[in-house]
DNA sequence: CCTAAAAAGTAATGATATAACATCTTATAT
DNA sequence: ATATAAGATGTTATATCATTACTTTTTAGG
């Protein structure tokens, strides 16, 4: 009997490279399933809840998916760095900047839902001598910026 | 029959005062309801979850307190300036620089749980600039470093 | 192959937050 | 004083987000 693949959403090449790359540095290994997670992502192009997901997932491959599951593999897409958490929206969105590890600041618009991500190195040199300062070891910083995006300015 | 007054933590009178003015400030009513959730907050001093809060109001008042009544509390706190929300943590903390209204960092330890809150208007003005370069309009901002205090820095 | 470690599956539960609707309180205008 | 409208609170139920405890499967490396 022909063993059933599970079908995934497509992945540009691009992101496939990404992930390996991102997978050997830090020595986690890329499974199907993670990267049926990531593509899923990619897909929808939208910052998505878990459970959002989850949906979106069990959809696609026609069966039930438990949270854990999810849960689990959103923890690996962010401790690689190819997923964001957005914390003041509780989602979790592809990283936009694949060119290198990096913190990251995000101006979220309120209106339209739409994310920019932004590699700022004033501000995290700024966070840090904040820190220094205070005789702070700075781990890692959340900037989450809401507004509104210049478009949505503009029919304002 | 004599009017059962509800037990309430004490409050200085500094943050009573702080109360007042902002709710003066907003047009918003300052009720025992709230200065009692703000007390407990304050005679707490560390960040607490909403559920936490709940236990402690539950124990001071002797009786039930729906999860509601106290995020609405909390909802009315924040409005206001009186209160921040640890996003990371999904806590709540009094304001420590009750002077002026204002946005603030924090630094957060990641061992002792110790909240740090900075005012520097350096982030701000930069996220100011970094959004404004974007054509996007500001509304608030999420600034949270974790990492390690300086006391935990030292036995670390 | 064999084995140890990591990953994934399963079921239940815990933790955080809000919806919908009823009632009470307060400020203000009459 | 009292009518009224807005805001605040109470009550019950439920939605949403995330983890614990435990089992089975897969994979890397000897």
């Amino acid at each position: 009997m022909a063993k059933r693949t599970a079908r995934a959403a497509p992945l540009a090449a691009k992101w496939q490279k990404l992930a390996e790359g991102r997978c050997a540095e830090k020595g986690e290994r890329l499974t199907p399933a993670r990267l049926a997670v990531y593509a899923e992502m990619l897909a929808c192009g939208r910052p998505l809840s878990a459970y959002e997901l989850i949906a979106l997932l069990e959809q696609r491959q026609e069966r039930k998916i438990a949270p854990l599951t999810v849960y689990r593999h959103l923890d690996f897409l962010t401790r690689t760095g190819l997923v964001h958490r957005l914390q003041s929206a509780k989602t979790y969105f592809p990283c936009d900047h694949p060119e290198n590890a990096h913190e990251s600041q995000f101006l979220l618009c309120s209106s339209c839902g739409d994310v920019d991500e932004v590699e700022s190195s004033g501000i995290e040199r700024l966070l840090s001598r904040i820190a220094d300062e205070r005789g702070f070891r700075p781990d890692n910083a959340i900037v989450e910026v809401k507004g509104l995006c210049g478009v949505c300015v503009v029919g304002d």
